[in-house]
DNA sequence: TGAGAACATGATAATCAATTTCAATTACCG
DNA sequence: CGGTAATTGAAATTGATTATCATGTTCTCA
């Protein structure tokens, strides 16, 4: 029925971890979101159709979810807090930023991708993963 | 004879703010400095040539520098503290960070850096400042 | 099926970098 | 110099995240 909730399932089984109720509501919840979602609103959402789930287990699911390659954490400037979406390797993108509105926009620069690899090649660092961000101004907010 | 402190006292000047013993000390061993630093290090640097600084104005300092120009906070994944560098627009560079040793290598590519601009543009978005750091295992640690 | 071991939960406390508060001190413009 | 506004540093506070711990749940295996 839901895939990513199956493979959170095997990965609990395979770390010989258990399945419970909060688990799946904090994941279904999360996995029911596009975009990006701090782990107070996440809990603020899952309150409203499974409530009494605690905070710290929202936490908690969020960073065994990172372990098990189905979310991701990124932390933007200015930001206090994480936020996080879903991971899918085969889906990476980097985000543009408009410094005054907070507007967010993905994006996917393959040509980008190999420069930074050949730029690591040189200096012998092999890339395990990367951070890009660029912050401007949207067109709104440029003519505004 | 020292063009940084001067340039501070010009921008303090401009803003009606006070040229003080403290701001001094701090911005005098922050700018003989080489790579980055955090406002913890930097308070223990400072306090051995001009004890009696608090850590409150070294934070205080530091924030005063970035608003100036003259420095550039980072936060690299995996460190909880912002560590502080000189900043110089001229002098821009990105990182590649070794995830097992901590090694940091600077970079520049001005190549990416074209292309980011054209990816923004392509998405209606100026570009003020970006943020790229490659996170990967050094020559020495991948053959450990 | 059920007992028990291991794991999970959630309220609360702790952490930790960074900021705020505030009374005392200092810079600097006349 | 004198007055005013800015600065300082100690201590308190903040805010996100993590640790603790007593209690509850899951799941294995006999
Ligand atoms: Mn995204
Ligand atoms: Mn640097
Ligand atoms: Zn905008
Ligand atoms: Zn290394």
């Amino acid at each position: 029925m839901n895939k990513r909730i199956a493979d959170l399932n095997r990965y609990l089984a395979d770390k010989g971890l258990k399945i419970t109720r909060q688990r799946e509501a904090v994941a279904q919840v999360f996995f029911d979101t596009d975009g990006h979602i701090s782990a107070e609103e996440l809990y603020v959402k899952v309150s409203r159709s499974y409530p009494g789930v605690g905070l710290t287990t929202v936490y908690r699911t969020l960073k065994l979810l990172k372990e098990a390659g189905l979310a991701k954490e990124r932390r933007f400037a200015e930001d206090s807090q994480g936020v996080f979406e879903k991971e899918d390797t085969a889906r990476h993108h980097d985000h543009l930023i408009c410094i005054r509105c907070g507007k967010i926009v993905e994006f996917k620069e393959p040509l980008i991708e190999k420069l930074q690899d050949e730029v690591a090649q040189r200096h012998g660092f092999s890339v395990e993963d990367h951070k890009m961000e660029l912050y401007g101004l949207c067109s709104s907010c440029r003519t505004a």
